[in-house]
DNA sequence: AAAATACATAGACAAATGTCTATACATTTG
DNA sequence: CAAATGTATAGACATTTGTCTATGTATTTT
C-alpha cells in the first residue's frame, strides 16, 4: 500500500478524526481519550493502532500509561505528498514542496 | 459528514487514487479510463460518482461522452483544511493558509 | 505476592464497501 | 425511426471495517 493510500485510509473515519483532534495539540492516555468519546476502550485502542501503523501518532510509554499525540509534522508531509501527486499544477503545491524540503 | 471526512473517504481507495492519477492533468472519458484499468465500466462509473460527490472531479458532458478531470484546486483546499485542522503548529500550515486565502 | 490499574488482543457480528452482471437511459448515426 | 454507442443505475455477493464483550499482559500499589 502506497503512502498516500495508507494515509488516506487512516484518516478516513469519523472516530479517528475525532481522536486526532483530541490529541492534536496535547498528549493524552488511552483512558483520557476514552473518557472523551462515547466508545469502549478496546475500540479506542483499535483506532489508535490504525493511526500508529500509519505513523500518525507519537507514542510515549510511561509506567503503565501510554501517551498518544498526533504527529503534526508527518501529517503535513502526507498532505504535501498528496498535493504533489494530485495537484502538480497548483501554485500552492510548489510552495509546500519547497517548504517541506527545506524546513523553517 | 464534515468536509475533511468526506474528502478522506473519497481518496481512501486504491482504485480511486489510480483514477485520480489518470485524470489529474488531462480530461478523459469513462471509456478511456476503463481502458486503462483492469475493471469493468460500471465499476469505474461507481468510483467516478464517489469522486464527483466529493467535488473532486470536473465533469463536462459532450454529446454522448462525459469527460472527467481531477479538480486540483479543490484538492489543495482540502489538503489545506486538513493541515489547518490537524497541524496548526506546523509552519508550513501557516504558509498554506495564507496562500489559499489570497491565491496567486 | 496479591490486587488493582492501564492497555492490547481475540473473537463475534452487523454494517459498509467494492466488484460484478444485467439493464436502463440518453445521444448520435445510418 | 432503428441501431449503435457511451454512461449510469440496480441488484447480488464477497470482503472489509468498526464495534462490542471477554480476556490477556504488563506495571504499579498495597
Amino acid at each position: 500500500m502506497t503512502d498516500a493510500i495508507a494515509f488516506a485510509k487512516a484518516i478516513a473515519d469519523d472516530t479517528r478524526q475525532r481522536i486526532m483532534k483530541l490529541c492534536c495539540c496535547e498528549r493524552l492516555t488511552v483512558t483520557e481519550i476514552t473518557a472523551k468519546m462515547q466508545l469502549t476502550q478496546p475500540t479506542i485502542s483499535y483506532h489508535l493502532a490504525i493511526l500508529r501503523d500509519a505513523g500518525l501518532v507519537n507514542i510515549e510509554r510511561q509506567g503503565r500509561e501510554t501517551y498518544y499525540s498526533l504527529n503534526q509534522t508527518f501529517l503535513t508531509v502526507c498532505c504535501g505528498t498528496l498535493m504533489m501527486q494530485f495537484a502538480p499544477n497548483e501554485h500552492v503545491t510548489a510552495t509546500v514542496k519547497q517548504e517541506l524540503l527545506m524546513p523553517e
